[in-house]
DNA sequence: TGAGAATGTTTGAAAATCGTAAAAAGATTG
DNA sequence: CAATCTTTTTACGATTTTCAAACATTCTCA
């Protein structure tokens, strides 16, 4: 998609640093102690969390709950950090933090042989192990933007720079407005329904009413009109972009 | 695709980028097991690889091969990664990715001095590596990041001397700033997100709030005004560098 | 044609984001 | 190790955007 900071719509957040809607942390620790402390930490920060108490239990939480990053502790029952690193490596990409005690070999951990993404000694402070967490999720969203312009009759959609021109001339959008007009420009003729935008658009956790995409596009409609395209009523079912035929 | 949160989630089947047929990769490092490991990461990724031993090797390899891209260790029997570099700088413009242990100098490394397009620290991820080859790939079309001074409007950002001028004037800027400007500088009009900026400003792993970059966007607005250039608010999502239109 | 449902449009309060100053924390230097 | 400089955090007011609600209009189908 294309939006490289998404806001957060409807939900109770503070100063908390935006994390894609209801960001899944796994912990998978032993000692319940632990596991208490972190889950409130990440809750408090608006994280969903969920913990598994054994490596195998680990990895089958894996499986079924699809976390965003999984925190792993190195000493474990059943099968210990390390073996569980590995099979997750195995066939994931999900950023992991290891728990570790001092004097492990860290380099090993983060290194080439277990491919962790980060690490937190034991005893660790709880707040350094949500610094890290969000600084891990961070990274996968540095990368460069797929450039180049869609243009559609009098219309110039710039994802990159996400500026829209309407017969050469610069239109300002705001946020909601630009997204929405480039998931329509991305696939012209395509019929969209609301409950479609609002997941794209507004992400998949959006709690408002279906009515506000309407809202929008009326905004849209007005802010890119006499371009050659526009924004057809599909009735009954959602919308969609069109080349004017006259 | 640079969409943080919403088209993010499948993180398991991750297409492949496309580059040009067969980009050609050449590791250059002495240790066997490293060699192996990058080798298998990158062939999953559909490139082809070859591998040098050491400095001298390399520097033949390079040659005789072609590589679109070299990966390059900094400790090296024969001819130490310094050196090659060099000499690889001296008569061609392949990318160059290093290899250093923590604490080296990376200023040096990737700055001027030595030219290489980025670096990654040992032990590293090799998921990591693999997403910086391509990064620098993708970066290698389309624009000449190369040294120089990058100029616009009254806007000077001289790269190699850490130098500012703004009409001509020289304007002291701190470390941060520079960074920040010079990240905008390079892609002018392009937006960047707040995490974007960190990531590139910060670094990978910075642990700190997102609001620092605010700050700093408006001491840079004060250190370059009236130059001809601003940096934008794109609201919601982060900063451009913009040409003044008047 | 008219009732009911879906959509268009306008609005202002509420929410989100931003700018900035000033305090706090961290680095650097002499 | 105190002084100084830089960076980061924090707090709060200012600004911008969003969205639900209300009402108007259009559409569908009996």
């Amino acid at each position: 998609m294309f939006n490289p900071a998404k806001s957060e719509p409807k939900r109770r957040v503070e100063q908390h640093e935006k994390f894609p809607a209801m960001t899944k942390i796994l912990i998978i620790e032993d000692e319940p102690a632990i596991v208490e402390l972190v889950t409130m930490y990440l809750d408090k920060e608006g994280f969903e969390t969920a913990a598994a108490y054994g490596g195998l239990e680990g990895l089958v939480a894996v499986k079924r709950d699809q976390p965003d990053l999984v925190i792993l502790d190195l000493m474990l029952p059943e099968l210990d950090g390390w073996e569980v690193c590995r099979r997750l490596r195995k066939d994931t990409d999900i950023p992991i933090i290891m728990l570790t005690a001092r004097g492990d070999d860290v380099d090993k951990i983060v290194g080439l042989e277990l491919g962790a993404d980060d690490y937190v000694a034991k005893p660790f402070n709880p707040r350094e192990l949500v610094a890290r967490v969000k600084a891990v999720l961070r990274r996968g969203k540095g990368r460069p933007q797929a450039s180049g312009t869609l243009r559609l009759a009098g219309l110039e959609v710039d994802a990159a720079r996400r500026e829209v021109r309407v017969r050469g001339e610069r239109v300002p959008l705001r946020t909601r407005e630009f997204d929405l007009l480039h998931t329509l420009v991305m696939q012209p003729g395509m019929v969209f329904s609301r409950d479609q935008l609002l997941n794209q658009v507004w992400g998949y956790d959006y709690l408002g009413g279906t009515r506000t995409v309407d809202v929008h596009v009326a905004q849209l409609r007005q802010k890119i009109k006499d371009c050659g395209v526009h924004i057809e009523t599909v009735w009954g079912v959602g919308y969609k972009l069109c080349v004017d035929d006259d």
